[in-house]
DNA sequence: CGGTGAATAACTAGTTATTCACCGGTGCCCTAGT
């Protein structure tokens, strides 16, 4: 395609911008590619890796564009980042948050700088937007852009945690629907699919950059007893140099751990969510200006960690999934100096992510809540409907997230009310079928964690390919290639197979509808819609016909 | 699902084995009382 006038123009913008508004050198291909498809009024779903300048991308669309962007961001602590990152820039648009700690002086602060004019950003917490006064204030301030930050927490927070996220589409509608930006660093197909669909977003382009990080050294290392791989955590940190993390799984295992480490005359500290804001504040600190050796923390340590010199990232147990894992593991090496990433693992340590993901409510719970919706007549609140089944809050939000995913109710800002009058029997054996198929993707997602820590194949290979990235064969830094073990089970990307190339979309008799994920010389990983992840070995599908590409 | 710790049992007097209930991550928000 031609470069017309006015593409040349933007991007001549673009550069401009960078240079004389926020002092930076140079912008990234895929950074310029997202700025300019919002310019044209394109959505943008950008997964890139930490460090690679997601914000840069929707801070300069919000100069090229000139108007009101409002950025929604999962932490308080991390848009208090942003606006101060902002105000250190030479000449950047203006920022402001709107939560619950900001007082009613920075509140009024912000809302007259959002009802002002020319590009100006404003963030806000999923939560700020269930609210309809601030709806309809962002709707009069007329909103030229919107940016959902972490976008991933659309997916992994959404269903039972804050169900705000799942509800953003809703919002962005309502607001005029501006183009829309979905940044996240980690985020596999099938996630990125469920972002798209659950932000109502419109084609968007997608930009993947980034996965491939060839200076982190990966390995695992397999325990039988929990005492024996405790040994071996605390032995091989003490082996390390320089600032890492340790990401446990238990908040009562910081503090064990953290112990142990000074007990080996390492600077340790624990961290987790339970501690309070300031305590969480120091750990921040010392972590950034190397006070601190290891921080030693549940997966509450993370998002807006920008220390570009861990040398290692140790997992005592694996996460609920390779997105997190990686997402955790890629802090390391933000530098490209050579940082090393290793995953202790036992496979009875999965337990604790499968009780994580099994908390559906159960049937009768669900009739319950149910009963409570048809008897409010009209529009309920959650809060009543959990007073009224005699329910946790917690609970209910899960409940009305199931029986609005099987279509029985709706639920907006406005509240809950029944779209398909059923009895409460039906209802729940509905939510029920939802539920289960929810808990077979988690539960397949565990699986993948399992499948990356017992892999024979190169691990690199392994993680690329989940994110659906192409792979060299043997990537050289890992344990498995190390050991020359990977080479003889080879993952092979080019067999000659192309019905089954990544991203071709597939349908099996018994799953149904699903995207390959990956091949290797014997095997095949298929993402199913409504299973999850599945390997299927290649023999089978081949001999019975099993899969057919659509 | 697995780890943990308290309570109980076993068998003989302070230690060891078994059973069983309980717990486990991530953060907005608002409101009441210091």
């Amino acid at each position: 395609m031609l470069v017309t006038p006015q593409a040349s123009d933007i991007r001549q913008r673009i550069e401009t911008a960078a240079r004389e508004r926020f002092g930076w050198e140079s912008v990234q291909p895929g950074q310029r590619r997202a700025i300019e498809a919002l310019a044209e009024g394109r959505d943008v779903l950008a997964v890139m890796a930490t460090g690679y300048g997601k914000s840069a991308i929707y801070q300069l669309a919000t100069v090229i564009r000139g108007g009101l962007t409002v950025v929604v961001s999962p932490l308080i602590a991390l848009q208090a980042d942003q606006v101060e990152g902002l105000r250190d820039a030479p000449d950047a648009p203006p920022a402001a948050a709107v939560n619950s700690r900001a007082g009613a002086r920075r509140l009024a602060a912000a809302w007259e700088l959002a009802e002002g004019s020319g590009p100006r950003i404003l963030l806000l917490a999923p939560e700020q937007l269930g609210s309809e006064e601030t709806l309809e204030r962002l709707a009069a301030a007329g909103v030229d852009l919107f940016v959902v930050d972490e976008a991933h927490c659309v997916s992994s927070w959404g269903h039972d945690f804050r169900p705000d996220y799942l509800r953003l589409g809703a919002a962005i509608e309502q607001l005029g629907r501006s183009p829309v930006a979905a940044l996240t660093a980690t985020a596999p197909s099938p996630v990125q699919a469920e972002i798209s669909e659950r932000l109502r977003m419109r084609d968007p382009l997608v930009l993947v950059r980034g996965f491939d990080r060839a200076n982190l050294s990966l390995a695992v290392e397999r325990h039988t007893s929990s005492d024996e791989k405790k040994r071996a955590v605390i032995d091989g940190i003490a082996e390390e140099r320089g600032t890492g993390l340790l990401y446990v799984a238990t908040r009562r295992e910081t503090g064990e751990y953290a112990q142990s480490l000074q007990e080996r005359g390492l600077r340790a500290f624990a961290y987790h969510g339970a501690m309070s804001a300031s305590a969480r504040r120091e750990v921040h600190a010392s972590f950034h200006d190397g006070a601190a050796d290891v921080v030693v923390a549940t997966s509450a340590f993370g998002m807006g960690i920008d220390k570009a010199d861990v040398r290692f990232v140790v997992h005592a147990s694996p996460p609920d999934s390779l997105d997190a894992y990686y997402q955790e593991a890629g802090r390391a090496g933000r530098d490209d100096e050579p940082a090393r990433v290793r995953l202790h693992y036992r496979s009875e340590d999965l337990g604790l992510r499968r009780f994580f993901a099994s908390g559906s409510p159960r049937r009768g719970t669900v009739a319950g809540v149910y009963r409570a919706v048809l008897h409010a007549s009209g529009t309920a609140k959650p809060k009543e409907l959990a007073e009224a089944a005699e329910v946790s809050s917690r609970t209910v939000t899960s409940v009305l997230n199931l029986l609005s995913d099987a279509g029985v109710v709706r639920w907006d800002r406005r509240g809950v009310r029944v779209v398909d009058r059923v009895s409460p029997e039906v209802a729940a054996e509905r939510a029920a079928a939802a539920a289960e198929e929810r808990e077979r993707i988690d539960e397949s997602r565990i699986e993948m964690m399992r499948g990356y820590a017992e892999t024979s194949g190169c691990r690199r290979a392994f993680l690329l390919g989940y994110f659906g990235e192409e792979a060299p064969e043997r990537c050289g830094n890992c344990d498995r290639c190390a050991s020359g073990d990977a080479t003889d089970d080879p993952v092979s990307r080019s067999t000659g197979d192309e019905a089954f190339s990544p991203n071709t979309s597939v349908v099996h008799p018994e799953f149904g509808a699903g995207t390959v994920m990956s091949t290797e010389d014997d095997r095949i990983t298929v993402f199913f819609e409504h299973e999850g992840y599945k390997t299927l070995s290649r023999q089978a599908v081949e001999e019975r016909g099993l899969l057919e590409a659509e």
